[in-house]
DNA sequence: ATTAATCCTATCGATTTAGTAGGAAATACA
DNA sequence: TGTATTTCCTACTAAATCGATAGGATTAAT
């Protein structure tokens, strides 16, 4: 399952490329304009400052603004930062990667195979969609 | 995250389709080979039967066996069964469908058009690989 | 009978999720 | 200078889910 934070975190950066000015855009707008509970989006939006997808500005008419073009902000990266590895078990996370407490030997595991299936084609397209691909439409 | 109880019922599946014996195998013996804490897989196996994958047998020289050939066992079924809907939002799922709270108008939902991406590569794998692609090497 | 197996219900501790509360710090503007 | 507005930060919490475990009932083979 996606987590809402992840959800609420995709749609404020979308909301943002979609507004494609420079000044800055306030929590409370996007809280309201996409239903989303303001104080949980302040945290969100902490931490998509913090892993440098976003800047902000204090204060009276500040907010948030992208720090890089919507073309150039993967979904990759998004979904790594807010939902954490993409992979559905460690042992196939390019990332973050762990061995299986109950797996002797990985190469040989039917699930290992399945799940790097898995993961190679989210993969894919998380690679091939940018915020762009996102806030076109 | 994929789940231990999928996880392990993977295993578990992938296991008794290896032995191709007419013999019922026993949760003990799985168990052991696969380490599966025993009380655990137990319920999962009983997860299994109830959702028609596996038939058992009571008793001394009881255990489970499989219902189906391998080559007719999908894994979007069992994937469904174990580790519940494959879409990462439940309003992208063709079996458990559900309208987000927070969607006005779910066609313009930047999230949903992304999800839909991902649910469809998934499928797309799930459906291609059966018990038997699991189990053969 | 005894043993060996599944079947079934209930419980439990730890972790994660989806927030909320409350205030500190910075900034714009009158 | 003061006030309103905004982000920043820490801590807390209620509910759900996960990964089991406990204890016994039922069924079958020998």
């Amino acid at each position: 399952m996606l987590s809402k934070k992840t959800k609420y975190g995709l749609k404020a950066l979308t909301y943002i490329a979609k507004k494609e000015g420079d000044a800055p855009v306030q929590i409370s707008e996007i809280s309201k304009s996409e239903n989303i509970p303001q104080k949980f989006l302040e945290s969100i939006m902490l931490t998509l400052r913090k892993s440098g997808f976003l800047g902000s500005k204090k204060g009276k008419h500040g907010g948030y603004y992208l720090r890089q073009e919507p073309s150039d902000i993967l979904m990759t990266d998004v979904m790594r930062v807010l939902e954490g590895p993409i992979a559905m078990v460690p042992c196939v996370s390019l990332n973050y990667y762990e061995k299986c407490d109950d797996c002797p030997d990985e190469h040989q595991c039917s699930v290992h195979k399945l799940m790097i299936q898995v993961r190679d084609s989210t993969l894919k397209v998380f690679r091939n969609t940018s915020l762009a691909d996102l806030s076109s439409s």
